[in-house]
DNA sequence: CAGTGGTCTAGACCACCAA
DNA sequence: TGGTGGTCTAGACCACTGC
């Protein structure tokens, strides 16, 4: 490519705050962070394929192997799907052969993911984000946001209670009715009707006893011990976008988990 | 290495059983394999280092890349650590930054991990294998296993009730003493007295109510609700060596869970 | 300085898929 | 058959560590 071999160029705009970090950068990185600007900007949709390795080689003036380095940690990161013979696919919460890709929870008689879950909707209202919620969206007090609630039942037993609060901004004119009437998972609405793709999230998970509300909502006892899961799920650049909390019941269902 | 550059030999012994499988494996896969055998027959003790690419790539006879993706894998898999400049090293529940690299309860005010717990063993004794524990340890109904019983405290405040059951067979001569004297991560323990390395874990988790014994040794009223955690640990080729059921308080401290 | 892992390239060939 | 991802090699050079 270049008259010295090993001379790549590294005077791209690795930094952009004014830290004068010393940082060596692979190239490999790069066109890692490149592919992700295109992947955030929507230069190829959810599902799509996006140029071949050769294709993004060339335009990027680099070798097969340096794209194929930066792909493998996308696809790595669950961001983009490699299928051998056909092409690298932008990753979806649609069509993907694991049902909900981010709900642990599981029957115990082993299977996997029964048909889809039924959802109930029991709010969807315009509101001011409080204290709490404004910090976990990275937003300011009192800015508009969106909170749901809803119970999921599997094959008729009501099993999930979850809230969810989603920043006004992105998800203007989200309705209960199109909540109630998609299909499949509701990150792929989100990526279908707001284009929002969540990428990753961190949860934590209590006991806590059910309250009168919360019993009567879940058809246990009040007291009744339940699983409750704070998600916070993150965009692209580790912007958060969706607050959620699940209250699980775990008489016939557990959350499973894989420590490496 | 040989004639053709393309004609790499699969004639090793990839298939143990009998079954007719057209696998193609990758060469790689094999050089993984075999480092793999070496790691289970103790050829590099945890913390040492292994040898160096090159010198395993002479050994393999491969190049040094088909050699560096092997590690590749198996460095993601969390049973080597690479370290830039010194070497590839073996890895170990001990000396490692992050502390109890199992244990996902963290305290609800950020930090990481305060000190190490307070160990407090209720029990350690030798008896027959249930049905069920013999099922999970792939043991028979009957056989000899140790089931070990411990409350961990932080901070002085009693926290996990944990009951534990190791296969009798390498753990043969575990005494209390043992568990309650050494610093660390038990799995840290287990490795250096047993030669057991717990290589990856799965947990089945849900909320239960106390009972009377367990809020006693925990210190709360009873039918408080308690994280359940169920744990089953394995060595390399998926060798399950440890069922533990864990009881966690979850009042200011939670189970911290990152999803991708 | 030598040794180790880490990056990059260029080219050959294989396995898989669809037309 | 041609295109795509997947494997393998050989060689050059860089970054980090410790003597």
């Amino acid at each position: 490519m270049a008259p010295s071999p090993s001379s790549f160029d590294s005077s791209a705009l690795p930094d952009a705050a004014g830290a004068g970090t010393p940082a060596f950068s692979p190239l490999y990185q790069q066109i890692k962070g490149l592919i992700l600007q295109s992947l955030e900007a929507g230069e190829w949709k959810p599902g799509e394929a996006i140029p071949s390795e050769i294709e993004l080689a060339a335009r990027f003036r680099v070798s097969q192997g340096t794209v194929r380095k930066a792909i493998d940690e996308l696809a790595a990161e669950n961001l983009v799907v490699r299928r051998q013979g056909k092409g690298t696919f932008v990753a979806t919460h649609a069509e993907r052969h694991t049902r909900y890709r981010f709900l642990r929870l599981v029957p115990d008689s082993g299977g996997g993911g029964e048909g889809a879950a039924q959802r109930n909707i029991l709010e969807c209202r315009r509101q001011r984000a409080s204290a709490e919620v404004a910090r976990s969206l990275q937003l300011r007090t009192g800015d508009p946001v969106l909170q749901v609630r809803r119970v999921l039942s599997f094959a008729g037993v009501p099993t999930i209670l979850e809230d969810l609060w989603l920043p006004g901004h992105p998800f203007k004119g989200l309705t209960a009715e199109q909540l109630a009437a998609h299909q499949g998972p509701t990150y792929a609405l989100f990526e279908v009707e707001f284009g929002v793709r969540m990428v990753r999230a961190e949860e934590k998970i209590r006991a806590v006893a059910a309250d009168v509300q919360q019993a009567a909502l879940l058809g246990v006892a009040p007291g009744a011990p339940l699983l409750s899961v704070e998600r916070l799920s993150y965009t692209y650049n580790d912007v958060p976008m969706e607050l959620r909390r699940g209250l699980y019941r775990t008489d016939s269902h557990h959350y499973r988990n894989e420590l490496n």
